[in-house]
DNA sequence: ACATAAAGTTAGTCTACCCTAACAATTTTA
DNA sequence: TAAAATTGTTAGGGTAGACTAACTTTATGT
């Protein structure tokens, strides 16, 4: 099994190109975008994606972009695993808030145990996703994609609950909870505003209030 | 306060010098012991004694033995703390043995978080002691000792409780296991045998066995 | 299309941490 | 107390991961 074998710094490199890679769907990134993730300069990248490369963790060709091998993806998913596994701790058993979680979350992530992340997920209840609404990874590293939509996308009069964000940066998330919106909360759409996209919509009975497009469009609701 | 400023490997080197200096009660220790103990070579800790020497965490001559500064004994001992928090995490909470929370805690005791171990102390209850039985630091440092004595050194007649153990080896846990004996088992002192220093115990009522001197001097117990 | 901009790599350094071989200081012991 | 043994340090070198400066390849724009 995959397990051990990696540094510190591999994993979160690793981690980088996976994260790039899903999010433009050409499932590849490049060089700059990675050191701009991980706060490097370009040629520490290159260097790394040599010795990734040597390691099959990477398919890759100098000039070229870069794309994670099934065994590289699989590393990275797992690290994630664990990423997810240990916010989830931290916000369900040590009360940390929404985004207070990441930052220690990137440490913890790295620890290698598998009866540690093991136990800690069957200690958890074995969560299916994490604070921020992203699913949690099986151990073999599966991922359960839910139905997830914009708020935006939503048509008047519909129900939806939230089970997670685009954005997960500490202004929206200290935002969502002023608005004492978090996951699971329910939502009623109840106008869309052409004007400037904004949306009228309810949380319980009768409370209504107006959030604008940008911000519907950066929560995510099942459909 | 002290917080984020070590690397990883000062913090393995701290620690070492902590513990190493306890045991020998002249409160210092060599840089032979200490290569051996973290498993590098004298020359490594050679370099690295002038590293920590500069920084201001251990007072020291070269040709001399070493010892830790005021600061230096502070770091330490917060790193003794995150562990044995940990080891009491993964014991009381996730189930693990005896014999398996050390090498994960050597893993977690690095993560560097103020708010994580305090939230974590909180979780668990604010425990004194790890699942081994040694005490557990306060936050501004402070280490409460119990009145521990050997098991050996129990009189005929005398009960007592197991409080921790002086060998952590896995072969010896293990065999305490099976003897089921932990912290917080009573034990009646029925007989000391003067031949070869073994005691007859009983653990509840009727049940009696016989443990070797080896075993007693390695088992601690409320006087 | 070809000049220029952007992206990426190579070369040469740097620091942290580790090593072996050789040497120096201290302690032990005859 | 002086030789031998032990202990500790210095010198020189290695690897991982980072950097800047200079160069090469690919993409862009009129």
């Amino acid at each position: 099994m995959v397990s051990r074998q990696f540094s510190f710094t591999e994993e979160n490199y690793l981690k980088a190109i996976y994260t790039l890679s899903e999010r433009n769907q050409s499932f590849d990134t490049s060089t700059n975008e990675i050191a701009e993730r991980i706060n490097t300069k370009p040629p520490t990248v290159s260097d790394m994606l040599r010795k990734l490369t040597e390691k099959k963790l990477v398919s890759y060709e100098k000039y070229k972009r870069v794309q994670l091998t099934k065994t590289g993806r699989q590393v990275a998913i797992l690290i994630i695993r664990k990423h997810r596994l240990w916010e989830v701790f931290l916000h369900d058993k040590l009360q940390f808030a929404w985004d207070e979680v990441h930052e220690v979350a990137e440490e913890l992530e790295h620890i290698h145990s598998e009866k540690l992340i093991m136990s800690l997920e069957k200690y958890l209840g074995y969560p299916k996703y994490d604070p921020h609404g992203d699913p949690i990874p099986s151990a073999s590293g599966e991922l359960n994609q839910m139905n997830r939509i914009f708020l935006l996308d939503m048509e008047e009069g519909q129900n939806c609950h939230v089970v997670g964000v685009k954005d997960s940066s500490t202004p929206f998330l200290q935002y969502l909870q002023q608005l004492k919106i978090g996951i699971g909360t329910k939502i009623k759409v109840i106008e869309k505003i052409p004007f400037d996209g904004s949306l009228i919509i309810s949380l319980k009975k009768g409370e209504q209030q107006s959030v604008s497009k940008k911000f519907a469009e950066n929560v995510l609701v099942t459909g």
